[in-house]
DNA sequence: TTGTCGGCCGATCGCCGACAA
DNA sequence: TTGTCGGCGATCGGCCGACAA
């Protein structure tokens, strides 16, 4: 997966450390998640241990589009340090000096109900996506974006209404079937540095905490 | 899966031995099917091993419905029989001495297509499904069956047409859809003894030999 | 600026009898 | 008896501007 999709997609919360670079390793956070939890021998039973970073790989899941990284650690001899010190994160990588310019937006009722299409805020409209021909009336064109599987999806890109606005209509019912979106869920425009459109997907953690997006909040009573 | 329905979904040309009968058990048959070919301990690598059959499980995939057995052997220690010698199966088990109502049928293009419904062979509709009131103008019900996991479905069966002819109409479709059916395929009703309608799927063999569904034979040209 | 709604039009679904194999 | 076809009515998908938040 592009390093810079896949940045996109985590959000700029996520922090991957650079190869090479030390970390701590807390394997009770990997027991918790594992099915079955890993037996570690004798010397390995404190609850921090102190690595370096082998290798670290971007990868995607291809069922849900969301993105993961799976990162190589080996223990150092260094004797650990207690856990209580905290231990900041190793310097984000800065390897794209150029700035990448990339829009989420997290996806309205009417974006994700069926039979209606997307519409595209002008600022990800005039800065992500290529140009309009604002001679045509109304001005439309196709867009191709690229998946973090390399799958392209091809978009009817629109400027339109009253006030006018811009509006993906053909082609965005089918990506959000095939990527089970609903309202809630995030999606990421990226424009790459060799000028292509890339998207991502940003699921919403599993219920919301509970919030009813079905319902507007001005149709609540207040209890 | 319930025993009768799993035989009509097999095929008579299917038995399955009996529990403590004794079969003969062909590894080779068996390791060129497995994913990973199991190796043999010394003493094991004779081409037929007697076995006693310990247990036998009625199964079904959960994706496609196809009906399979697990059948759990016990190698006896009596000297192996040679291999040219022909073991006859064992008879086959005669747990149902009440004869089972069922009926299987090849799926045509029109009860496959799409849109379309299904013409129940007067033969089934009059033995297997619920008599239905003819005394209606036209004689209409709904019938209910279990698959093989114990889902029921619902069909709209009318009796209708010039001439008169059996049909399953609404319901028919989202059956042919969720099991992936295509022509070819065959259905299986079956009236357990307890009266209660039962439905099964029996795939065709990949490709039917290169068999053309699409095309009638009457439009093939001779060549 | 953009989220939601109702209108509307075309495509598809699915029920039907006619007809013939 | 039953497989296939064309028809046609109902439903649905999906594009649109109006309107308001």
């Amino acid at each position: 997966v592009d390093p810079q999709l896949w940045h996109a997609c985590a959000g700029s919360q996520v922090q991957v450390p650079q190869v090479g670079s030390s970390v701590i390793y807390f394997p009770q956070g990997h027991a918790e998640h594992a099915a079955s939890p890993p037996e570690f021998p004798l010397g390995f039973s404190s609850s921090t241990i102190a690595c370096r970073v082998l290798s670290v790989k971007f990868l995607a899941d291809r069922e849900t589009d969301e993105v993961y990284a799976r990162i190589a650690l080996h223990p150092e001899n260094s004797t650990p340090k207690p856990s209580s010190m905290f231990d900041p994160p190793s310097p984000p990588q800065s390897l794209n000096p150029t700035k990448i310019a990339s829009f989420a937006k997290t996806l309205t009722q009417s974006d994700a109900n069926n039979g209606g299409g997307f519409s595209v805020p002008r600022y990800c409209a005039e800065t992500i996506f290529p140009r309009l021909d604002y001679s045509e009336d109304p001005p439309v064109q196709i867009v191709l974006a690229k998946d973090v599987h390399g799958n392209v999806w091809k978009f009817r890109h629109i400027y339109r209404g009253t006030p006018r606005r811009h509006l993906l209509t053909t082609g965005w019912s089918n990506f959000v079937n095939q990527k089970k979106l609903v309202a809630g869920d995030a999606i990421v425009f990226l424009r790459s540095g060799s000028g292509e459109l890339c998207v991502g997907v940003r699921r919403s953690t599993k219920g919301m905490g509970g919030m009813d997006l079905a319902t507007p909040w001005h149709q609540l009573s207040s209890v």
